[in-house]
RNA sequence: GUAGAUUUAGUGUAGUUGGUUAACACGCCAGUUUGUGGCACUGGAGAUCGUGGGUUCGAAUCCCACACUCUACC
């Protein structure tokens, strides 16, 4: 069972304070969750993962279904237990694929045929057998089996793919069959009446939660920005609103902003294993020349271990020298600075102040729009 | 001392009948990254081709001298 509880309402904005309440504990919204794709959230230990504020991380039905299976993981007491993390987890059905790996795909009315990038084999994705794989991984929250459209695509493939997306959702609803939570996905890409048709028959079917798919996938902000406030509202009060793949400080707050209560995404820790960090004061490049002396903190207002203990001259060497260490320090400060942002920004919804906040932050962090 | 080989960007190299802005890798400088196939991708700066002279319409490329480094021999 997966419960919203509404804590506070910003007068301001309408951004919501929430708790979300799953088997293995509470998730306080609006969250960022940080990304573990193959049962790991690249280079950091669950214990790093908690000591810097995540407190749901997702896993992936599609890279975990071919390593290491979802039947060894099963074997091995569901993914919680498989990777030693006891908090929630939030799997994602592998409709990304559909998108990413469009290359290596074929889509009908029946599943998706993907061909692998291991070793060539062909895999039929069903809206059933993502809910088989999804239960053997035991999550917490399960993904309907979608497909996440590209940016841009034509109103007739979005509206075909859209009502395809809800016929799977349904599929999904009737074979599954544990009390995970199964959350369905509204699509129809960036045409608002496509969006309000996904909407509102993903609402009859009576979901436990609502995600917005299939944006934050390349467009220019103004288009996000536009389907995230026009969505929204749609989907229902009492249920957890999650938009998924937001990463970037301000597409998180424009989302709580709208009223939602989770987002996730790759962006912290891949940036991190590229060399860049968010900061206070906005996007470091560590690798930048600018940094070669710079014997101060990484952020001058941040905490966490990476700043607490190294400077920027040293991160830098380390980016520079491609090593693992420089990996893990920065994916460790991109984490808490993302999750100790959502904390703020909990705090300020509580205090009707998430609006002013967000002008706030903008300036500090050196965003020109908004 | 003799013979041979070498000398092209910070480093290592390509450039085979002489022909427009001399190529590549690494390094350097900068940018991108948003439900993670790929620790990646995209740009940019940087070389009077060892030095001097000659042949030629034209030389990194052919000729001469010198210098440098390496190897072998005395």
């Amino acid at each position: 069972m997966v419960t919203y509880e509404l804590l506070h309402v910003d007068k301001n904005s309408g951004a919501r304070r929430g708790v979300i309440h799953t088997p293995h504990g509470d998730i306080q919204t609006p969250i960022f969750m940080p990304v573990g794709t193959q049962a790991t959230v690249k280079s950091m230990t669950v214990e790093e993962l908690k000591e810097n504020g995540a407190e749901i991380i997702l896993g992936n039905t599609y890279h975990l279904y071919f390593r290491p299976g979802d039947e060894l993981i099963k074997e091995a007491g569901g993914l919680h237990n498989f990777m030693r993390w006891d908090r929630p987890i939030l799997t994602d059905s592998g409709g990304f694929q559909v998108f990413s790996l469009s290359a290596l795909r074929t889509i009908s009315e029946e599943g998706v045929e993907f061909k692998s990038e291991l070793d060539g084999s062909k895999h039929f994705f069903t809206p059933e057998k993502v809910m088989k794989i999804e239960e053997n991984l035991g999550s917490d929250i399960m993904m309907a089996f979608d497909e996440c459209c590209p940016y841009p695509s034509t109103y007739e493939y979005t509206k075909k793919s859209m009502e395809r997306t809800t016929r799977w959702a349904k599929r999904c609803k009737d074979a599954h069959t544990t009390d995970q939570a199964l959350f369905g996905i509204i699509q129809g890409g960036f045409y608002e009446d496509l969006r309000k048709q996904s909407a509102e028959d993903l609402k009859a079917m009576d979901f436990p939660g609502y995600a917005i798919g299939g944006i934050s996938i390349g467009e220019p902000k103004e288009e996000y920005i536009k389907i995230l406030k026009y969505t929204a509202p749609l989907m229902p009060a009492d249920k957890p609103r999650y938009v998924m793949g937001i990463g970037s400080p301000d597409y998180l707050i424009e989302a709580a902003l709208a009223g939602i209560d989770m987002g996730d995404c790759v962006l912290p820790t891949r940036i991190a294993r590229h060399g860049t960090a968010m900061t206070s004061h906005g996007k470091v490049v560590v690798r930048n020349a600018t940094y070669e002396h710079d014997y101060g903190p990484l952020d001058e207002e941040c905490e966490c271990y990476t700043c607490r203990n190294y400077t920027r001259a040293y991160l830098r060497h380390l980016v520079k020298c491609n090593e693992i260490l420089g990996m893990r320090l920065l994916s460790i400060h991109n984490i808490y600075f993302l999750t100790n942002l959502m904390k703020r920004v909990r705090i300020e919804i509580e205090n009707d102040n998430l609006l002013n906040f967000s002008k706030e932050f903008y300036k500090k962090y050196g965003y020109t729009k908004e």
